[in-house]
RNA sequence: GCCGCUAUAGUUCAAUGGAUAGAACGAGGGACUCCUAAGCCCUAAAUGCAGGUUCGAUUCCUGCUAGUGGCACCA
């Protein structure tokens, strides 16, 4: 419907000598405006020189002869404010919105706008020998959001994750294990507790650290046997960890790559990108000089001869479009990347233009505990196992199975990462714990669940009398879905969907609230809505790998 | 010091340059003999400061203030 508008005010633009004018049609802020507004008047008012509510009355006559617009889906078209053109639908046109809503069934709210498309989504990027922390659990979250919302569009997807399993950290991890003896690691508790050794010991102590240094050379060079052994069976016992928690979440990934496997690409491209002047030496080390484009001037290869993660992202680049050639490459990390990766983008245009201009890096925000930072040497780091269960374990109390209690935990965990816009950062009062009420998921889940079990009596044959006149306002916002899942794919900003669901899940209490359904008036056409809201929510929650429960 | 991000109600968050800035929690009040009260209805309450661009600015630009992230051999 949206985009039949927008064809019809082009359409009439271009009648008015104002074909390039950019304009909106999008969903009214309020209802007493109607369904769709459209501020073209205003837009095309200034390069035409005219009046912005002249130019309206204008674009109202035209649209009101519009054959895209057809003659029987809109009821009423009005100039409104300084020059805003409200278009209200006609009664027929909510009705058969809301019977395809009902009748589509999971297929409700699929898009083209990126059929044919190939899109490639990195997320979640733990790091082996290392624990999975909460930074990790929203790139993790907002990632499969992406990638669903994504293929909702029409795309094809692959999701790939890159987790660091060589460099310094993992050093110092491999050197707690031999200290303690450890030959044959079983828990990620146990490499969470050599790293942390570890990592005391090369603040405090030079002979640990010159050690440390050894073994990261030892790790690179791959020639001693014992320790390599020992690194693969870290590295398993830590993705083991990470899948388990990853399937826990409702994500796979189609690729594991690691640094270990992007090394050797990544130096050779540095290296060709030497000899082609896009790098320079400097003390010993390979860097990238940003500052002619106002990025940060960056090291790719140390003198020691030992690649960056830079390097090493630029080895994925080359590593991720041989084996999964895409027309678009989405990237999700914490936002203290994006200074790093505005440098290896603007090192990668240098090398690959093609490979740089698809690539897009997108930003998520950290979780901060409303008593004060994480950090680790505060002690007061929480895992994401940790915060997942911790929430399930409070969801258990009200919920005594204990499947529904953890979707009703990850629902609530979900929604509070995915209703902020992408990259502002997320406060987790761990006094006051997840809400579970008012603006939170279990909200529109029990929305669901409420409406679900109406359908469940719905199956023998409702009284069938005519829809009422006026459409109920619940109506007039399940028509908006399709559009705005397609933005929330566009401007990947899942948000915009979470809001929207929110708003429908009130809509929806509100209605049942108020209006009696079985055995109620209009009884046939209720039940019909009621169809249409629960393939609304589950559509749109299940974008979003929110839990959609049966029973709360 | 340099670069980036942020500043909206008591609190946590929304709002492609548009109409009366929208929710939730918290506060106060209310309804309910009926499909699940994790619900519904009502009230009070906000754009950091100073300029600029615009018919119109929470949104764009400049400065200030306050936070926060990054800044070459860590990932």
């Amino acid at each position: 419907m949206e985009e039949r508008i927008r064809k019809a005010v082009s359409e009439a633009l271009r009648g008015m000598d104002a074909a390039d004018v950019a304009f909106v049609v999008e969903r009214s802020s309020d209802p007493a405006y109607g369904d769709y507004a459209t501020n073209a008047a205003l837009a095309a008012a200034k390069p035409l020189g005219k009046k912005p509510r002249e130019l309206a009355e204008q674009l109202v006559n035209e649209l009101r002869s519009s054959t895209s617009l057809g003659p029987t889906s809109v009821q009423k078209i009005e100039v409104a404010g300084p020059g805003f053109v409200n278009i209200m639908l006609s009664r027929e046109a909510i009705a058969l919105a809301v019977a395809e809503a009902g009748a589509q069934g999971p297929v409700w709210g699929k898009g083209t706008e990126n059929a044919g498309k190939h899109i490639i989504v990195e997320y979640s990027n733990p790091n082996a020998f290392k624990e999975m922390h909460v930074g990790h659990l929203v790139g993790t979250v907002v990632g499969e959001a992406l990638a669903r919302l994504i293929e909702n569009a029409g795309a094809t997807t692959a999701r790939d994750t890159f987790g660091g399993d060589i460099g310094p950290n993992v050093a110092k991890a491999l050197w707690g294990l031999r200290k303690n003896d450890v030959t044959d690691p079983t828990t990620a508790q146990e490499m969470g507790t050599a790293y942390a050794e570890g990592s005391r010991a090369y603040e405090t102590s030079p002979e640990a650290k010159e050690e440390i240094d050894a073994l990261n050379q030892a790790i690179y060079a791959g020639t001693d046997r014992e320790l390599m052994e020992l690194w693969r069976k870290g590295r398993d016992v830590s993705m083991e960890e990470f899948r388990r928690i990853w399937k826990l979440l409702g994500t796979h990934f189609d690729f594991e790559f690691f640094d270990s496997d992007t090394t050797e690409i990544g130096v050779r491209v540095v290296g060709d990108g030497l000899n082609k002047g896009v790098f320079e030496k400097s003390d010993g080390a390979i860097i990238y000089n940003g500052e002619k484009k106002g990025v940060h001037t960056m090291v790719f290869i140390t003198s020691h001869n030992t690649p960056t993660y830079e390097a090493k992202d630029i080895g994925l680049a080359f590593l991720k479009e041989g084996r999964w050639p895409s027309d678009r490459s989405i990237i999700i990390t914490g936002s203290e990347q994006a200074g790093r990766f505005k440098t290896v983008l603007a090192a990668l245009a240098d090398i690959a233009p093609l490979l740089a201009e698809k690539t897009v890096h997108v930003a998520t925000g950290f979780l901060k505990l409303a008593s004060g930072k994480m950090s680790s040497r505060e002690g007061n780091v929480i895992t994401a196992d940790e915060l997942i269960h911790s929430v399930i374990r409070e969801a258990s109390e009200k919920n005594a199975d204990p499947l529904v209690a953890e979707q009703v935990a990850l629902g609530a965990i979900k929604y509070m990462i995915l209703r902020q816009a992408p990259g502002s950062d997320i406060v987790f009062d761990e006094e006051k714990s997840l809400s579970l009420l008012g603006d939170s998921g279990p909200y529109l889940q029990y929305a669901l669940v409420r409406a679900r079990k109406i359908l469940a009596y719905a199956s023998d044959g409702a009284s069938g009398e005519e829809e009422p006149a006026e459409p109920y306002a619940i109506e007039r916002l399940i028509l908006h879905f399709p559009e705005v899942a397609a933005r929330a794919a566009r401007e990947l900003a899942p948000n915009l969907l979470t809001t929207y669901l929110t708003e429908l899940a009130g809509e929806w209490n509100s209605f049942y609230a108020k209006e009696r359904i079985i055995d109620g008036e209009h009884e046939a056409h209720k039940f019909l809505l009621a169809r249409a809201f629960v393939n609304t929510m589950t559509n749109g929650l299940t974008l979003l790998g929110i839990p959609t429960p049966e029973k709360m």
